[in-house]
DNA sequence: GTGAAAGCGCTAACAG
DNA sequence: CTGTTAGCGCTTTCAC
């Protein structure tokens, strides 16, 4: 057991209160109790309990952070972002991982929130009534999901998209397809929303494809059926979808950016690595994670009359993956 | 405020002590009464108070995962099944970055290390006596870090390097070099002991190269010395570094595996994706980080005599980065 | 099998 | 500027 705040009070020759205080709110106490606090402290080796703050307080001093998949890069840098802005926020960082798993994302939350000042949910796959319910016992921030009701910071496609369809355009694709996400996620919702906006005001042919899921497995499944569809041209969920469906495009025969132009979403770093480098729409998720933990601060601090809005701005990185149609 | 087990032994007419015992321990109760405190539970969406329970028992619930970089793919897929692991032991995770700064990594474990129960230390830097000290404090498992005083879950890299230096022997190469990691951490002077180890029995050559940091970039910059070097074959410090040098290599003309080969370690997923995919010595780090969490969870639970030392075996997987001499 | 009561370590009025 | 005093919600002897 490590030094009590009493132990330290007693060394000091202060009373407990002076103890605390000395810590909490230093101004108002005279300098030299203060240093004399400070000093035992230090001498004894003093950790406040933050069991015991919590209890008094009735601030848990952490949030939680809740995506559907650390490994996957995207979510890794979101994950690693929002972790050093809690740090210097003076948040612990309680980390959740759902596995994509809705019914797993749910159970997670209900332990989770309990035990935390505010929860960072990336994704969420949760129903709207959930999340307006999860609202009344914590502060919560959404990433990657929009809700009235609800704070969030969205990553904006808009720009993204429409530069990525206006390149292809431009470089005379006339049939695109766009290979799916998650049906029901609110990214690929949108994603799909400006990509069908787009295609149309440009005169594209559009083809809506779906793979087996959100990842380089799934762009490989998902190459027969964009050859088989005709399109010149294929925009993908994510980067993963991407450069499974450019290396299995490739081992069927068919040249990339030659035969078909590929654009992902995400900007990985394994999007330049890949031979040809990957065109993409780029993705802020570092700042994403920053940002989300500033809110959710915010949120903690003085509470806002409306639930704030950040939209992240996107914009397409061409590189060797596209190109003549 | 969510409903206190006050309310919950009130609505039961019950004790509050026969009200904790429903949860902790229902054997010694009444069936009947169980369920009458279950129910009233339910019914009030009693949520127990983590601070309270924490400050009277002195467990606090959580652990802490320190790793050097959430974003590097192998200790995003250790966060992941640590998190999943420590999620079924009821035990939430705290999640620390250190940025590969041992700096950081000191300040995070001093301020993680009182609030939670243990903590592991993935690929740690700090000072064996400050490991040692801190070993005083609370529990601690080191990952990827062998200290004799201390428990460990180590990636055994012993037959996955003999596997690799000999495939590369057996191919004909005989000038061999190692781009090694971080000089000072443990992973790399293992690797570059082994190393040394059998090139010296098999008669290779051997030159050891500087990376300027175990990543992507730092792999393309040591391209230039590979080649200055002569050596006909390459092991790398890990998968990164290796798909760096290789695209590098590429790029100045060497062709991979015509001119050199290049073996990688840790098997991310990106290694089976390069043109051509990387041969590399798989890690079982997903394994590493449930193991951790076991051997945590059996030093939280019954005390050990001597700290366990848990060695998880590697192989190589040959793929197309390596050929003819 | 169940209840009463004493804290766990800290904060936050409320006095002085 | 500093001390006194209640708790925060839960666990845990110790009785009954």
């Amino acid at each position: 057991m490590t030094a009590t705040l009493g132990a330290v009070a007693k060394q000091a020759g202060v009373s407990v209160s002076t103890a605390s205080r000395a810590f909490n709110e230093p101004g108002r106490l005279s300098p030299a109790t203060v240093d004399r606090v400070v000093a035992a402290a230090r001498e004894l080796g003093y950790q406040p309990n933050h069991a015991a703050r919590s209890l008094a307080t009735g601030r848990r001093g952490s949030i939680a952070l809740v995506v559907p998949d650390v490994a996957n890069p995207v979510f890794a840098s979101f994950v690693k972002a929002a972790q050093a802005q809690g740090w210097q926020q003076r948040q612990a960082v309680l980390l959740a991982d759902t596995d994509e798993s809705p019914e797993l994302e749910r159970r997670l939350v209900e332990r989770l929130v309990p035990q935390v000042d505010g929860i960072v949910l990336c994704s969420s796959r949760l129903d709207l009534a959930e999340l307006v319910s999860l609202d009344a016992g914590t502060r919560v921030v959404l990433v990657n999901r929009e809700v009235p009701q609800l704070p969030s910071v969205l990553v904006d496609v808009s720009t993204g998209i429409r530069q990525a369809v206006e390149h292809l355009h431009a470089l005379g694709h006339r049939r695109l397809a766009y290979v799916q996400g998650h049906p029901l996620s609110w990214s690929n919702s949108e994603r799909l929303r400006l990509i069908t906006e787009h295609a149309g005001r440009l005169g594209l042919a559009l083809e809506v494809l779906n793979p087996q899921s959100p990842t380089y497995d799934g762009g490989i499944a998902a190459a027969a059926s964009i050859r088989a569809c005709g399109a010149t041209a294929v925009v993908t969920y994510n980067d993963l979808v991407a450069l499974g469906a450019m290396a299995q495009l490739t081992a069927m025969g068919v040249t990339v950016p030659g035969d078909v132009s590929v654009i992902g979403v995400d900007d990985i770093a394994m999007a330049t690595m890949s031979v040809p480098p990957c065109t993409t729409i780029s993705v802020p998720m570092d700042r994403a994670g920053r940002v989300s933990i500033e809110v959710m601060q915010g949120l903690l601090g003085g509470h806002q009359a409306e639930p704030p809005l950040v939209r992240l701005e996107t914009q397409l990185k061409v590189r060797g993956s596209t190109g003549p149609a």
